[in-house]
RNA sequence: GGAGAGGUGGCUGAGUGGUCGAAAGCACUGGUUUUGAAAACCAGCGACGGGUUAAACCGUCCCAGGGUUCGAAUCCCUGCCUCUCCGCCA
């Protein structure tokens, strides 16, 4: 959410900044209702001090053993005025607030114009694709003729994009997991969380998932009201919700694995193949709480935090800057992390580090103390995922296959995998 | 799932209709004292919005949302959460 005494004082300003990301502020209606809302919010003042000043009349008046009753004819209809002044205020500040909600963050000076993922710029490259002295396999290929990925049983199961997988492969799988958690802990200095995987509706608007992007998301039945996490983003970034961290316990930083859930309503017919787009995939994300002038060195801290798990797994990939027509609702600047497929002959999309701003604080009402003035600010959050599971097992099953079909298992895995050298 | 008890400031905890945003203690901050520290003593100490050069000042907030009343932390209703006992369960 942006601040909205900043929206009141630089509102084209603003608008135009928003244009850039293709999003259409409506002035007229803000500024309107703006007007609206000052006006109302005096005259609601103006009555609950009338009410305050003669109940405390009353009071005493009756303390004294006065008769009350002439006052209390005085303020007859007092009642009835100030209520519909506060109804009137707090359904005004409700569709303010409903405006706000829907308005994307600011993007930073630095994001690059554009409309779609054609105009990301890329910042980047480390490694060399594989060259093969054969024709290589997508992932599918090579995981589903022997059972490792086994899709037609998901869809008997669940339905589409949903996936089953045996042996070595879920291993592997869960040795990514447990591979990057240990690096994200030992190495960069995260604390470990294990959350909930079901979040209430306070969460979802907290992050941004919500009230825009409802569709994304799977909602249980139920009178809770509760939704699948899309991502471990909302639970983590909401551990801060409503609360005032001291300035010295910054940045926080904690790591944590979970499934993620994903109607990827609209995406119908993209990949469609392989594991690359599941409605339930596991995903290790790093989330960040900082303080706001750190904030930008930390989205590079963060980013090579991600890097350094592909280093250690050895696929190459490259750093794309999102631009400002693909950068998310509540992103300030994205940076994707693209790996290698030799599948697809391509980079694909295999982590996205943002730096939100106080665009989350704001919303989640985060703050902290700082030590000087005593004076409660706006966190900035960050996060990044470090990696996304299903897409890396992807890659390493691609990058690392032989002509024979097998797989060898990168060096850095192989202590979670019995010292095992090959997937077999 | 059944029965009961509760949710008050960073924490403990008083407050059952009238200057209560809220006693007291702890913690914290500043000061006095001390060679230094501790202790003691004095003072300060919630958040948010409006207002002001800054204050004063005004408003809102005592789990959340409704209601009763001239007036609600206090009474009523609903929801959420916590605790105790019983049942069930991994």
């Amino acid at each position: 959410m942006l601040d909205i005494k900043r929206l009141r004082a630089n509102i084209d300003d603003i608008a135009t900044q928003l244009r850039r990301r293709g999003f259409e502020l409506d002035v007229t209606i803000f500024s309107e209702l703006e007007a609206r809302r000052k006006k109302l919010s005096v005259t609601t003042q103006e009555l609950q001090n009338e009410r305050n000043t003669r109940s405390r009349s009353i009071g005493q008046a009756k303390a004294k053993g006065e008769d009350i009753q002439p006052l209390l004819d005085q303020v007859a209809d007092l009642g009835g005025r100030l209520k519909a002044a506060e109804e009137a205020l707090s359904a005004i500040n409700a569709e303010i607030q409903d405006m706000l909600m829907g308005v994307p963050n600011l993007l930073h000076d630095s994001v690059p114009d554009g409309k779609s993922e054609d105009d990301n710029v890329e910042v980047r490259r480390w490694g060399e694709p594989p060259s093969f002295d054969f024709e290589p396999r997508d992932h599918v290929d090579l995981g589903a003729p022997n059972g490792w990925m086994d899709f037609e049983s998901a869809v008997k199961l669940t339905g589409s994009r949903f996936v089953v997988m045996r042996g070595a492969m879920a291993r592997l799988h869960r040795a990514l997991i447990q591979f990057m958690l240990d690096t994200h802990t030992r190495e960069h200095g995260y604390t470990e969380v294990y959350v909930p995987y079901l979040v209430n509706t306070d969460s979802l608007e907290g992050t941004g998932q919500l009230p825009k992007f409802e569709a994304d998301l799977f909602k249980l039945q139920g009178e809770q009201g509760y939704y699948l996490i899309p991502t471990a983003e909302v639970p983590v970034t909401n551990l801060v919700r409503g609360d005032i961290i001291e300035e010295q316990a910054l940045p926080l930083m904690y790591t944590a694995h979970t499934p993620c859930f994903r109607s990827e309503a609209g995406s119908y017919g993209k990949d469609t193949r392989g594991l690359i787009r599941q409605h339930q995939f596991e995903k290790v994300e790093m989330v960040q709480m900082v303080k706001p002038e750190e904030s930008w060195d930390r989205l590079e801290v963060l980013l090579g935090h991600a890097e350094n798990i592909l280093q250690k797994l050895g696929l190459p990939y490259r750093v794309v800057t999102l631009c400002a027509g693909d950068t998310g609702f509540s992103a300030a600047k994205t940076y994707d992390l693209e790996v290698w497929l030799p599948g697809q002959d391509t980079y694909r999309e295999i982590s996205s580090c943002s730096n939100f701003g106080d665009f989350q604080a704001r919303r989640m009402m985060a703050r902290y103390r700082q030590k000087e003035t005593g004076k409660t600010a706006l966190l900035h959050t960050l996060n990044g995922s470090g990696l996304a599971i299903g897409r890396t097992l992807v890659a390493v099953v691609e990058n690392y296959q032989q002509a024979d079909g097998s797989i060898r298992i990168p060096e850095i895995l192989r202590t979670y995998m019995g010292g095992e050298e090959v997937l077999s």
